[in-house]
DNA sequence: GCATGATCATGC
DNA sequence: GCATGATCATGC
C-alpha cells in the first residue's frame, strides 16, 4: 500500500523517517503540494497548521504528510505491524547551550478503572510504547511552528536499567488509585514515569475514579521532562556529558532514604570527619550539601537517577524549638515570561508539579545557640546533628488553591506596574509576602539589588523568585517526620 | 523575633 | 559570568 518503508519493519520505519532530519514542518506540507495527485490538503490546509488553534498538531501533520497514513483513534500504536509508535516531541536549548526537553512525553491516557487490572508488563502502556519513534524538533521561541526544523529522529525503547524504577513509578500510580486517591494524583510523585494532565483541557474535565466518590482529573502516563531530557542528552544526541549513578539496591527510594538516615544523630563536625572535608576560609554554604552527596556515594550534586526523576536535594537547618528560620527559596523567575502566561503552562506549576525534592534536614541542639552568638562555625558544627531526610513533592491542592493565587497575583502586579518605595538602601515592593499565602511567596533573588531583569513596563527590577514559608516546610517535614515514626 | 530585602559562594 | 541554593542583614 505504501512505497516509502515497510511498514512491519521498525528500523525500516527509522531510515525513513531520518530522512526528515534538517527540515521544516513547512518543508513537508510544500512538498506534499507539489505532488499533484495529493487531494489530502484540501481537508487540512497550511492555514490549519499555522493556527495556534491546532495543537499537538505537528505529530499528525507528519502522519498524514509523510508518512500517509490516516489518523488512528484506536490507540493500539501508530505503526501497530511494527509495533511502533510515533512520537514527535520539542527540545529547547538553554542559555548556557546545553539542550532539554521542552516538555514531558505524554504516553497513553490512563483508564483508572481498567489499569488496576493490570502490571506493567502486561499494562496497555508497554504495550503501546515498547518502541517509541522519536522525532525532536527545536522550539524556537517567536518563530511560526511550521517553521521549527526537525534535528533528531531515532527508535527508543527503555532502556533495562530504567525499568525496576519505571515499575515502581508505575505500581506507585496503581496504588494511589486503589486507595482511592486518583484525584490527589501529582507528577512529583514518581520518578521517571509520571501521572500528569494534559494541559487546559484535562485540567477542567474530570472522570470518576473506582474507590471513590470523588471526580478526578484525566490524566495519562508520561515520561517527565526531567527524564526526557536525560534521554536526549545521551540516547539521542551522542553523549558527552557524564553523570554518576547511585549504586542502589532494592527500591531506589527506600534505598536514599535508609543510606541518608543511618547517618542521623551525626554532628556535621563528625560528618565531615568521616568522609574527610575540609574547607579554608568562610564556611561554604553548601557543607551539608557536600556531606549528603559523600554519604550517597557522590562525588557531587551529578546523580544520574537524581537528574533523571527531577529530584532536587535541598538542606534544612532547624532550630532546637523545631522552628525553621530560613525560607526555601526556589529559581528565579522572568517578568515578562510570567506576565504573558497562563496558569497551566506556568513555569512554577510546572516546576512544583514535576519536582520532587530530597529534603535532609540538620537540627541544632540546645548548646548550638552559644556558639551562633559568637559566630564559632567549627563549634557551632559540633552542634549541628543530621535529623533526618525524607522525599517531598506539594500535593496538588496546596499548588491549585495557594500557588495559584500568589502566581495570580504577581502577574496581576507585574501587568498593573510594580510599586517600589525605597526606605534608605533597601527597596520594598508590592509582590505577594509571607503573610498573604500559606505555602509560598515572593522575594527579591540576585547576586544584589543590582541584578536585575526587564519588567512588561520596560524598567528593570531586581530578581524575584517564588519562596517557600519556613513555617509551611516546617510543617511538611514534622508532619512525615512523625509518620516515619508510627 | 518576625518580616522582608540583600547577598554570599559554589559549580558549571 | 551566571544561575541557584543557602543564608545573612536590617529594621521595626
Amino acid at each position: 500500500m505504501n512505497y516509502y518503508y515497510d511498514e512491519f519493519s521498525p528500523t525500516s520505519i527509522e531510515l525513513y523517517a531520518k530522512k526528515l532530519t534538517g527540515f521544516t514542518f513547512r518543508n513537508i506540507l510544500e512538498h506534499e503540494i507539489t505532488l499533484s495527485e495529493s487531494t489530502s490538503l484540501n481537508k487540512y490546509g497550511i492555514e490549519y497548521f499555522e493556527s495556534n488553534a491546532a495543537k499537538g498538531s505537528l505529530g499528525h501533520l507528519i502522519e498524514l504528510y509523510y508518512f500517509h497514513y490516516m489518523l488512528n483513534p484506536c490507540s493500539s500504536a501508530d505503526f501497530n505491524k511494527a509495533g511502533v509508535e510515533l512520537k514527535v516531541t520539542p527540545y529547547k536549548i538553554n542559555k548556557n547551550s546545553t539542550r532539554s526537553a521542552k516538555e514531558r512525553l505524554v504516553l497513553t491516557n490512563i483508564d483508572y478503572s481498567k489499569v488496576i487490572n493490570e502490571t506493567l508488563e502486561t499494562s496497555h502502556l508497554l504495550d503501546k510504547c515498547n518502541l517509541i519513534l522519536l522525532i525532536y524538533y527545536l522550539y524556537t521561541k517567536g518563530i511560526n511552528k511550521l517553521d521549527y526544523t526537525i534535528n533528531y529522529v531515532q527508535l527508543f525503547q527503555i532502556p533495562e536499567k530504567d525499568l525496576d524504577i519505571i515499575r515502581s513509578d508505575f505500581n506507585k500510580i496503581i496504588n494511589k488509585i486503589k486507595s482511592g486517591d486518583a484525584h490527589n494524583l501529582s507528577e512529583g510523585d514518581t520518578l521517571y514515569l509520571g501521572a500528569c494532565t494534559k494541559g487546559a483541557t484535562a485540567n477542567s474535565s474530570y472522570t470518576s475514579q473506582p474507590f471513590s466518590d470523588v471526580q478526578a482529573k484525566h490524566r495519562a502516563f508520561c515520561f517527565k521532562n526531567s527524564y526526557m531530557t536525560y534521554v536526549l542528552n545521551t540516547y539521542i544526541i551522542p553523549k558527552k556529558k557524564t553523570y554518576d549513578n547511585i549504586q542502589y539496591s532494592g527500591d531506589f527510594e527506600n534505598y536514599i532514604f535508609n543510606t541518608i538516615n543511618d547517618s542521623t544523630g551525626l554532628s556535621i563536625t563528625e560528618l565531615m570527619s568521616n568522609y574527610n572535608i575540609n574547607y579554608m576560609g568562610s564556611r561554604p554554604k553548601n557543607l551539608e550539601s557536600s556531606l549528603v552527596f559523600k554519604i550517597l556515594g557522590l562525588k557531587s550534586n551529578n546523580a544520574e537517577e537524581f537528574i533523571k526523576a527531577g529530584i532536587k536535594v535541598k538542606t534544612i537547618r532547624l532550630e532546637n524549638s523545631q522552628s525553621l528560620k530560613e525560607n526555601i527559596s526556589l529559581p528565579a523567575f522572568d517578568f515578562i515570561e510570567m506576565s504573558k502566561e497562563s496558569w497551566d503552562d506556568s513555569k512554577i506549576n510546572t516546576y512544583l508539579s514535576e519536582t520532587k525534592f530530597l529534603f535532609v534536614v540538620f537540627k541544632k541542639d540546645s548548646e548550638y545557640k552559644k556558639y551562633e552568638d559568637i559566630t564559632d562555625y567549627p563549634n557551632m558544627d559540633k552542634h549541628l546533628h543530621l535529623y533526618f531526610a525524607t522525599f517531598w513533592n506539594m500535593s496538588n491542592s496546596d499548588i491549585e488553591n495557594e500557588v495559584k493565587v500568589v502566581w495570580s497575583k504577581t502577574k496581576e502586579r507585574l501587568n498593573e506596574g510594580i510599586k517600589a518605595k525605597k526606605h534608605g538602601s533597601r527597596t520594598f515592593n508590592n509582590l505577594p509576602s509571607s503573610k498573604e499565602n500559606r505555602v509560598c511567596h515572593i522575594r527579591p533573588h540576585g547576586k544584589n539589588k543590582d541584578d536585575t531583569l526587564p519588567l512588561p513596563s520596560g524598567q528593570v527590577f531586581t530578581k524575584q523568585s517564588f519562596f517557600l514559608n519556613a513555617s509551611y516546610v516546617r510543617d511538611e517535614i514534622l508532619a512525615l517526620k512523625k509518620e516515619q515514626r508510627n
